[in-house]
RNA sequence: GCUCGAGUGGCGGAAUUGGUAGACGCGCUGGAUUCAAAAUCCAGUUCUUUCGGGAGUGUGGGUUCGAUUCCCACCUCGAGUACCA
């Protein structure tokens, strides 16, 4: 016995040991910080970066690695290249989860935070990575939130000059007020901005001016309709709500005004767009930036009302359709209901916005159909016609978008033309079709049951001097003949709205703002940090403010430029002013931490140097989720354009080329669960239901016999019972025949599920189950189950089920042959559905270079697939059968040799060089294309072909070791030090491929007759087509396939194909 | 509704500018090795067939000597968006 362990040990010893080898090489590149990138280097740069994680509780499954992996490979294949390579990574580390756990458990977000991050950096220190960790960041910590807080106050400090087309400091806007008021600014502001001259500026008082410059300040403060979440007791954005519910955990949002932070990111909504251009990005994400954008082109035009100094400003798309006019409608929040409804409508114009002022925004979006609205009797007037146009409210127009108002056409507009039918307003029309011969049909009515909203196959009629034109004519028109009456002009309109951003919580960046005589005042700068106080408690006060009331700390001292506390209840003494109590929402950190990175040495003087900035630019390769598309990806853009405009990074778009990765799916495990309570009836009489209609309901009620509990109430029973194609196919295993299978019955299924469960059935009651005489029903469940006790045969472990998960203990689960097979079902990888796979287990089992390229083998990085565990034996073979291919036996492994490293130094075999060098070609152009599935492949094809070869030769097997190494990192690693190197393989010069290996002097030429291949001939490459031709049709199977016929034709391509036609 | 993306074996997925459909891997079947298992190795595996073939990339049509690839129409699924005037 003895004798026979210690042989198996002996055998192991050339065996790939993956942990072993693991460990070694992940404390190697640790100790030897073989992954730091220079900031002063010869070679060029390049700076690859995933997407900010948030350190969630749950830890990391296999779904989130594999952006990770793939941007690492590209990290280290761009090593090989000889760049200088930035590949770093650090926490988003503020946010909702953390504090949402706070306010449950008291314990503070940052200490969960820490333990999160120390979590997730262990799991992805066992996966390889080659991060440069010295650079880390974290948007918690308050040397990193210094800089956050800096660059909101250089927001603050800045305003958009529409004629410069950039933001520019607020000291210059002082000076050109003083020396000419705001006459002949072009700025991008608040509405409704008073006009004074430079003497009335010079006259006004400090806090006028303030309250002014806050007007036109890049971030301000102002009164907005914000969503309100009460659940979460905060403000969300606008990308925070999905489906009218908050994104994080689902609670309802509700409109409500507040005094809230908003930047003004509508200033760079052109820029925005125009700059989608100049990346290299999906066009999916492109396409959602510009919708989210929404640029619409068009112009405003005014309407006066009737008897009232008041007018009407709307915006329209379709200038040209002015005369298709009938009605006003305006949005129940407009300023303007209040000041123009008439004593006779008022109060039904009142209980008009009380109704919709109570419905939310969900149901609001959940009921687009039903057409609402009511007259508020005054009227406007047509600038053209001067025809009187009555003025209604209605719910279908938005308060926020354009002006809050439309002119109604309902000629041209469904939404119009829908309220107008349902309110009976008139529907003049406007449009004459035109007919496909080139003429005009006066007679057609396109609007009889719709709206005509099409931009052709129209001329315009009934619309005075723009009869006759079509749309592109008559806009041009229109906007000109507008312009010139002055009650309108042409205007481009955006739907993006600046982005709120206040959040009443307390994990988060405190603004650096302080409120004097109600005016909110920058700390200075070389104050920052300003740093989160402490709190008792992470709710918001009694009074309804923000966490951060509770912080008994929190006055600023302007004479001592320091946070000191004012006792409750007492005055601030002089020159001691309270601290703004919002905090910075999610997006503030990650808008700029690229740019951290880029530093290392001086992070305590700037946010990042110049030479840094200069030398890393911007990101060349960002790989991350497609959900942040309109959030985090846009802000980022919104700050990186704000940053270049004052000169503070050189340039203006964060990220160059950006790759979505997409979802790993998890495969959940269902177990079925059967009602123990079983309802016996009578069995009904079909003729006689069929008859009764409604009543049937009643009448089968009184056809129970019993209700019989069974003995366990706790019954599983197997998939083959549950569903019907289940127990079809499972018979079918069972070697039934098809005839036999097609005549199989649910009665069938019900009879072997009875007998399945017959001994939980009591004595006394077993008369009952006899499908001949009663009619028995129960009802049974799909429950989630652990994947983690199912095998790669969907086979349960009956035993630690029961064992662990503590609702089943007791249970009863019917296998069939002691097996219970589960059901299977492609969901989203969660907790909740206890189909997560976790990394370290598969790293633990079959190794971190297997899971690395077992994701990239599971195919396109950016499409969803499903993890499945039992595929990866195939990776785990490939890396086994690489690691045989630099050792040998001697003698040989079945007569108890042992496996040992050896390469031998003789030259490569013809077909082995061709091997390699066929699989350096597709593994470069695989990478450069992001195609990393079909690297794997060709990797596994290499390694077949030359063992089949018997392949030992060092000129192939070292060039195949730093091929691979980017995928599979570690036992590169260890063979390329087995190979005699005592350097890293991380930076050795990538195989050049050399076409010459790869000439072919023959081919195997596919026939083909009417384009079907029917056999293959080998051919020489270098004749000619018409020996080609002779050839082929030289050949015994030509003949036989044209049966006698004469070819018609044959198609020769050379080195490609031939096709008889005929 | 609108915008975008995708439909190929039992499964994940390959297929250069239109040129041998199903590479590679999983699973499955059979075999070798083993007391046995694991591991390993070998062979087979789109469907159908009267073993000659025939059909086949969501469906229907078109262009072509030749279409998974290009064009038109439709169906299904997924993602985003949602009264945007």
């Amino acid at each position: 016995m003895g004798n026979q362990f210690f042989q198996k040990e002996k055998r192991n010893m050339g065996k790939y040991h993956f942990n072993e080898i693991e460990a070694k090489w992940q404390k190697f590149w640790a100790e030897n910080q073989t992954f730091k990138a220079e900031n002063q280097s010869k070679k060029p740069k390049y700076y690859v970066l995933d997407m900010f994680p948030y350190p969630s509780g749950a830890g990391l499954h296999v779904g989130h690695p594999l952006g990770y992996i793939a941007s690492d490979i590209y990290a280290r294949y761009k090593r090989h290249q000889g760049f200088n390579v930035l590949h770093p990574q650090g926490y988003d580390s503020f946010g909702l989860p953390a504090e949402q756990y706070a306010i449950q458990t008291g314990q503070h977000p940052a200490k969960t935070t820490e333990e999160n991050i120390a979590r997730y950096r262990e799991q992805l220190d066992k996966i390889g990575f080659s991060f440069d960790w010295s650079r880390e960041v974290r948007t918690s910590n308050p040397e990193y939130y210094k800089w956050t807080q800096w660059i909101f106050l250089q927001l603050f400090e800045s305003w958009y000059d529409k004629n410069a087309d950039k933001a520019r400091s607020i000291e210059e806007l002082r000076g050109i007020f003083s020396s000419e008021g705001n006459v002949h600014i072009n700025a991008v502001a608040d509405e409704g901005v008073e006009h004074f001259t430079a003497s009335d500026w010079l006259g006004f008082s400090e806090i006028k001016k303030q309250e002014i410059l806050l007007k036109y300040r890049l971030t301000y403060l102002a009164e907005t309709e914000v969503n309100w979440c009460p659940q979460l007791g905060t403000v969300l954005a606008n990308d925070e709500i999905v489906n009218g519910v908050s994104e994080r955990g689902g609670y309802p949002v509700v409109r409500k005004k507040m005094k809230q932070w908003s930047m003004r990111i509508t200033a760079y909504a052109q820029r925005l767009l125009d700059g989608l251009d100049t990346i290299d990005w999906p066009q999916p994400l492109k396409d959602s930036q510009t919708n989210w954008i929404g640029r619409s082109k068009g112009a405003t035009v005014e309407f006066k009302i009737q008897n009232s100094e008041f007018k009407i400003p709307v915006f329209t798309t379709r200038p040209d359709t002015i005369f298709g006019v009938s009605f006003m409608v305006l949005a129940p929040e407009h300023d303007l209901v209040s000041k123009i409804t008439t004593s006779e409508q008022k109060e039904a114009v009142e209980n008009y916005i009380e109704a919709t002022a109570k419905r939310s925004e969900r149901e609001r979006m959940a009921d687009v159909k039903s057409i609402t609205g009511v007259f508020t009797g005054a009227y406007a007037e047509h600038p053209f016609t001067k025809e009187p146009l009555p003025i209604w409210i209605g719910d279908y127009v938005l308060a926020g978008y354009g002006t809050g108002a439309v002119m109604s056409v309902p000629c041209g507009d469904q939404r119009d033309y829908d309220f107008a039918k349902h309110f009976n307003l008139p529907i003049p029309n406007i449009f004459s079709p035109l007919v496909p011969e080139g003429g005009i049909n006066e007679n057609e009515n396109l609007i009889e049951t719709e709206a005509f909203s099409e931009k052709t196959g129209f001329v315009l009629k009934n619309s005075d001097f723009l009869n006759g034109l079509n749309y592109s004519e008559a806009t041009e028109k229109i906007i000109a003949a507008l312009e010139e009456k002055g009650v309108g002009k042409g205007k481009i309109n955006y739907r993006l709205r600046d982005a709120v951003f206040s959040r009443q919580r307390y994990w988060g960046e405190p603004f650096p703002i302080y409120y004097k005589d109600g005016m909110p005042h920058a700390i200075p700068t070389e104050c920052l940090p300003l740093r989160l106080p402490e709190v008792e408690k992470y709710l918001p006060t009694e009074e309804g403010e923000p966490p951060l009331g509770r912080a008994t700390k929190w006055h600023w001292d302007e004479n001592k430029n320091e946070v000191v506390s004012v006792p409750e209840g007492e005055k601030p003494p002089s020159g001691v002013w309270g601290l703004e109590l919002n905090t910075m929402p999610g997006w503030a950190g990650s808008s700029w931490y690229f740019f951290r990175y880029m530093e290392d040495e001086k992070r305590d003087e700037v946010f990042a140097s110049k030479e840094a900035l200069d030398y890393w630019k911007n990101v060349d390769l960002y790989i991350g989720g497609s959900e942040h598309a309109t959030g985090h990806l846009l802000y980022s853009r919104f700050w990186v354009k704000f940053m270049h405009d004052r000169g503070l990074v050189p340039v203006d778009e964060p990220f160059k080329k950006l790759i979505n990765q997409g979802m790993i799916l998890g495969e959940s495990a269902f177990v079925y669960r059967m009602n123990s309570k079983i309802t016996i009836s009578e069995i009904p009489d079909v003729k006689k239901f069929a008859q009764m209609g409604d009543e049937w309901a009643r009448e089968t009620r009184k056809l129970i016999v019993k209700t019989i509990q069974l003995k366990n109430d706790k019954i599983l029973i197997p998939l083959q019972f549950f569903k019907f194609d289940e127990f079809k196919k499972w018979k079918r295993s069972k070697g039934f025949s098809e005839d036999e299978i097609k005549k199989l019955t649910e009665k069938d299924l019900e009879k072997e599920r009875i007998n399945s469960f017959k001994h939980l059935i009591p004595k006394e009651d077993i008369h009952y189950f006899d499908l001949n005489n009663f009619s028995i029903s129960y009802s049974a469940q799909a429950i989630h189950t652990n994947v983690s006790f199912v095998n790669s045969s969907n086979e349960l472990d009956i035993n630690s089920f029961k064992n662990e998960s503590s609702e089943f203990k007791d249970a009863e689960v019917i296998g069939i042959n002691g097996k219970y097979i589960v059901g299977r079902e492609v969901e989203k990888m969660s907790k909740s559905k206890y189909n997560v796979v976790n990394p370290d287990d598969i790293c633990e089992q079959y190794g971190a270079d297997t899971l690395r390229m077992y994701e990239m083998f599971l195919g396109p990085l950016e499409q969803a697939k499903p993890w499945n565990t039992a595929g990866i034996t195939g990776v785990q073979g490939f890396l086994k059968k690489l690691w045989k291919l630099y050792h040998s036996a001697s003698p040989a492994l079945s007569e108890g040799g042992e496996l040992e490293f050896y390469v031998s130094e003789d030259s490569a075999s013809k077909d082995s060089l061709k091997v390699l060098h066929k699989t350096i070609k597709k593994v470069q152009e695989d990478i450069e294309n992001f195609s990393f599935n079909t690297s794997v492949s060709s990797f596994m094809i290499a390694v077949n072909e030359l063992t089949a070869q018997n392949c030992n030769s060092r000129e192939v097997l070292k060039p195949l070791t730093i091929l691979i190494s980017p995928y599979t990192p570690h036992i590169a690693e260890e063979l390329w030090e087995k190979l005699g190197h005592n350097e890293s393989i991380s930076t050795a010069p990538f195989p050049k491929f050399e076409e010459k290996f790869l000439v072919e002097s023959s081919k195997e030429y596919p026939i083909s007759f009417n384009g079907k291949m029917r056999f293959t001939l080998e051919l020489p490459l270098g004749i000619s087509k018409e020996e080609i031709e002779s050839a082929v049709m030289a050949h015994e199977k030509t003949a036989q396939y044209l049966e006698g016929r004469k070819p018609k034709k044959v198609i020769i391509v050379p080195g490609k194909i031939v096709n008889i036609v005929g």
